[in-house]
DNA sequence: GTAATATATTTGCTAAAGCGTATATGAGGT
DNA sequence: ACCTCATATACGCTTTAGCAAATATATTAC
């Protein structure tokens, strides 16, 4: 391991961040388990660039994936360094100051709670949180 | 101003961070004011590749420069957006945490106070502390 | 087995980032 | 005026990122 390793992967996480999709759907899958369908549905993106922004955080470490069934299942990876951690907990609490995020949070929740207001397709998982917000 | 604007400058400040050099040119500026020739004996690269980044990160918003005869001097912009701030704030911190940072930072404190040690141009301009580290 | 669904990956393209070299600008000295 | 120094920008190039469309994979239902 270099010594510079560090600001190599600080500079790899802010590449992560660079781009709004992936800031959205970080936001979206903040705090909880979400299935890609709802990515899809509530960014309105097509789906294989939903799927290749997720490929993305996946590889920088920031999200890991649970398949259940058809479904795959998106959630946040608590950062073993420190510095990372705090820059993302800023990068969240951020995050929710934002409209669109504050919006997009907004059709997440509302698909949890009455998903017939999405069109979401017949049995697709609810998202599951994992911490209280 | 558009609804989604916070989304897409919080992207663009990520891609201001999202480069090695870029950070270590925060890191040495952090704090105080320092002139470019200090950037270019310390990080060793181009004077070029220097001045680009440097370019970058003004057009980010993230620094200022202010000329002194032949000299620059850059600082940090103190961010107006609350969000930034607390992103950068817990950013600059990281950057102390990593070794290269601090080595960068000890041969700036080092031309600081005893510039014979490094190869600089006869009266080249001291870093100025802007405020207390 | 086939068909359908959810998600991932590949392909081909365009746009942007980064680099080094060369050149331009701006200030001070003679 | 010219020359030099410090810094910035333009140029040509290579690499990479992002996109849409097409294709592949994995799972379930039949």
């Amino acid at each position: 391991m270099s010594l510079g390793a560090k600001s190599v992967s600080l500079s790899a996480l802010f590449a992560a961040l660079a781009d709004p999709t992936r800031l959205r759907l970080l936001n979206l899958i903040g705090g909880r388990e979400v299935c890609v369908c709802f990515f899809v549905e509530i960014l309105r993106q097509g789906q294989p660039k939903i799927s290749r922004h997720l490929a993305y955080l996946r590889k920088a470490g920031l999200v890991e994936a649970r398949r259940e069934g058809k479904w795959m299942h998106y959630r946040i990876v608590p950062q073993a360094d420190a510095s990372a951690a705090s820059i993302l907990a800023a990068v969240m609490a951020s995050l929710g100051n934002d409209k669109q995020m504050q919006t997009d949070r907004a059709k997440l929740d509302r698909a949890c709670c009455s998903p017939q207001k999405l069109v979401m397709p017949e049995g697709a998982p609810r998202p599951v949180l994992l911490m209280s917000d």
